[in-house]
DNA sequence: ACAAGCGTTAAACGAGTGTTTAATTCTAGG
DNA sequence: CCTAGAATTAAACACTCGTTTAACGCTTGT
């Protein structure tokens, strides 16, 4: 069923190894554009100037391979912040618009040093695989939790609230959307098929502005009227 | 390249042949569940009980009748008002709750008399395809239009300003997100997974709400602030 | 020097895809 | 009735997918 005996299942020793990580990069790429249906095996040890079984013989399959990608990309860079975690001492309202200025930036970023995990979380969203509850366990829902109770926060309820929950789906799908959405965008409104960084910049502020307006008024009228 | 000589290619007698449409209803349901590319013609034609030969006999290729689907699913049964378009007339907050829950109405219908043209446009906006282009101008421009138009009525601005349209996106991006991230959703929010009738009312009843807060926030403070 | 074992490679396999073909059945028209 | 053409069928084709296999270097310990 399984080739991977070249050495004991996990630790170090095979995790320090360099072609490995070359496959792990490569596939975090590969997913993170393309799904994991999408993606094939071929494309990603190209990618990695590796052969097409080096895959198998380190993972075993495509799938193993595919939850270590998102392993790895959650281990954190020793020094680097938690991109999803703002500070628990800052202001709500300011946490949020840290939180959604993060998701935003990690949505479109692009290039080598891009940090994948978000952009593999919403593909998981839209199209789920055969890992996703993986995938929900290990990066969705500390995201989802800290959203919860920044949005509590500034609601004045429970991070359990119906209401809470609902505003929190509410922020996530305007930046799933507008991360997906970017081909189709271009169709349908042209200037911002660039999406530079002026078109984020603005993004971030209305997404913030909008999700806000809501989230002030419904504390300021108590639990009671939407 | 193509096979479909059994007669002169478009009009009346071909579209009313009736193993032709059995395969549009059976290739809009597959399609709409499950996307252009993971879709399958042996799926299809096992769903319209028509021999694995048909779509190439009929269409061409799986393209060709993706793109009739969305033609044959656009083209609006009589006496039925377009869901999507709600009357001009209306005020237009009303006619903002009326198109939101039309379209989540639509995103979550199920059985055999579903329109799937709304479900078949989300799919494009997250994993576009060949035919994205056609998909665009024929069924998500009219709405999309149809939607900056009310959201400027509301903001009291035109339906071109770079306010208005990302207003729009803000509730499109939510509605999408609610009928898509539907699996997901189960895992995060368990008492949801179900999604019957009372969850959907309160869903748009939230988004409505939500995206309103802001919109009656802009308009009552001028263009200047957000 | 040599044998052992890991990393790597090219090639193939079996399953699944869209598509094509050639034969068969069905249906009108003369 | 009989035949020409349309509709339908079973079978195969060419291709891609993930996966497996067997052989090939290459280092390493003895």
């Amino acid at each position: 069923m399984n080739a991977r005996l070249h050495k004991c299942e996990p630790g170090p020793p095979a995790a320090a190894d360099p072609t490995r990580i070359r496959l792990l990069k490569a596939a975090a790429a590969v997913f993170a554009e393309r799904g994991y249906q999408e993606a094939t095996v071929r494309q990603i040890c190209e990618r990695a100037n590796a052969n097409l079984a080096l895959v198998n013989y380190y993972f075993g399959d495509k799938l193993e391979l595919y939850t270590q990608v998102l392993r790895f990309s959650l281990q954190p860079e020793p020094g680097a912040a938690r991109f999803d975690l703002p500070a628990a001492t800052e202001q709500p309202e300011t946490a949020l618009r840290i939180i959604i200025g993060a998701m935003i930036e990690r949505a479109f970023e692009t290039g080598e040093q891009a940090n994948l995990r978000f952009r593999l979380m919403l593909n998981e969203f839209v199209r789920p695989s055969e890992a996703t509850c993986r995938v929900v366990d290990v990066v969705m829902r500390p995201l989802y939790d800290r959203l919860r109770e920044i949005v509590g926060g500034i609601l004045g309820l429970p991070p359990s609230h119906q209401k809470t929950r609902l505003c929190v789906h509410s922020i996530l799908g305007q930046v799933a959307h507008f991360a997906h959405a970017k081909p189709v965008l271009g169709l349908l409104w042209p200037e911002m098929a660039r999406m530079n960084r002026v078109h984020r910049d603005a993004i971030v502020e209305h997404v913030a502005n909008f999700s806000l307006a809501y989230l002030r008024n419904a504390r300021d009228s108590g639990l009671v009227r939407g």
